[in-house]
DNA sequence: TTCGCTCCTTGACGCCCGTCAAGCGGGTTC
DNA sequence: GAACCCGCTTGACGGGCGTCAAGGAGCGAA
């Protein structure tokens, strides 16, 4: 389906395309296209040829690679706002990750080959590209960093503290909607669902109490300094 | 220092200036400076400005990034005939990472804003750059991947085996060199020193003999069996 | 309502890995 | 040669997390 106006607006908050004028906006998404997916929809699979980069419009889009036994790793969920699959658009062995929504959704798909003729002839856009990248790239480095320096109930309430943002005065209580499933983001914080249940209940020590899929934290303060201790 | 006849055959097997022009290839680096740095210099700290990235001509740099508490988590390690930082070309608030020889050894600093002026002009360039943006990236994600679903043993099995590519044929014995310390190895897989020498003992078993910092692998399938099973 | 399903939680247990400590070999310095 | 440092190894121990298993809460279908 072709972007539609009132998406025109949500495409525009992507970082890579954020405060563009209207008409090169207007012609960046000639060639792409809306998708509306249901829940647990494949977009694409780890070294399937790579044909679009994506924008997520609402939704959630899980990517992680498959083991060979069968389980999965999830490697980062992206959520509206968010660009993913940029990073793919010179990979001539595929892409290194399969996606999947976890919610149901919409996609901006922007076919590569069109974008590349752009990018050719679009020096600022290719410096938007790069700068898109690098924020997907950032977070790969401290996903591996947070994954192998703190422990389970730390990375919890980072990931708590992350939904929180722009963070509020320290002091203050906060509610938190989990954004989904807790099983996906214990996958995605690298531990299972029994150990993030576990971390969970640790937290009360810290001020956070849960309450089916919504979480306050008493002080943000005290979250603060159990997750990054001096 | 300028790049010199002799670099400038090394650079030119930098994946992203693989196969270019000998012309184009001086003009690309005519702003770029090889540096000869000794073993634990400094090349950049994380939150510095990006002002280069690099190539790898000779050494080994370790990119790492820097806990409150003041230990250090290796991100990756680049050695001869790999780039890095290119991804951070984009990156308003500094480099993620910092930087630092292992190895006293040679690179090649390649001027951003010189860089970025030449991506406006040379469309070429600018998927070259994302070519290898996207070995790097793949690295990442495939460091994500092992560090959460292997256990410390079938890391340094896989570590080892990846130091014998292009594999040889199946069945065959195979001497490997240890590019660099134990320790650096050991961080750069996500462990502990003790950890890594353990690791190292219980793959006796399955065919792999240390002396010093050369290893031997009695049968690669063996190995290759023991690291991805099924 | 009851059944069945999924998601989540909690307990028991075991293993992997980090921590602390001792010991060893090789290199350098005096 | 002796003293020392450093990288590495090995042992003992404890804790965090995965595995297996049971049970409860929510929800749709009949």
């Amino acid at each position: 389906m072709a972007v539609g106006e009132d998406d025109l607006e949500k495409v525009h908050q992507l970082p890579m395309f954020r405060g563009l004028a209207a008409d090169a906006l207007r012609s960046v998404v000639k060639d792409a296209e809306v998708l509306a997916y249901s829940k647990r929809t494949t977009i694409f699979e780890q070294e399937d040829p790579v044909t679009h980069f994506f924008g997520v419009l609402s939704g959630w889009v899980k990517l992680y690679r498959l083991r060979p036994d069968g389980s999965e790793v999830i490697i980062e969920v992206f959520g509206p706002g968010e660009s993913f699959a940029e990073g793919a658009i010179c990979m001539p062995d595929g892409y290194p990750v399969s996606a999947e929504m976890v919610e149901r959704g919409r996609l901006l798909a922007v076919p590569v080959t069109d974008y590349i003729d752009r990018l050719r002839e679009d020096p600022d856009m290719v410096l938007r590209t790069f700068a898109s990248l690098a924020v997907n790239l950032k977070r790969l480095v401290t996903r591996i960093e947070t994954a192998s320096s703190q422990t389970s109930s730390q990375r919890v309430g980072a990931f708590l503290l992350h939904f929180c943002s722009p963070s509020r005065p320290y002091g203050s209580a906060v509610d938190v909607r989990l954004p989904y499933d807790k099983k996906l983001i214990a996958n995605r914080l690298g531990m299972k669902p029994e150990t993030f249940s576990r971390a969970l209940a640790q937290l009360r020590n810290h001020g956070v109490t849960i309450k089916g899929g919504d979480a306050r934290i008493a002080d943000l303060a005290v979250l603060h300094r159990h997750v990054s201790p001096e």
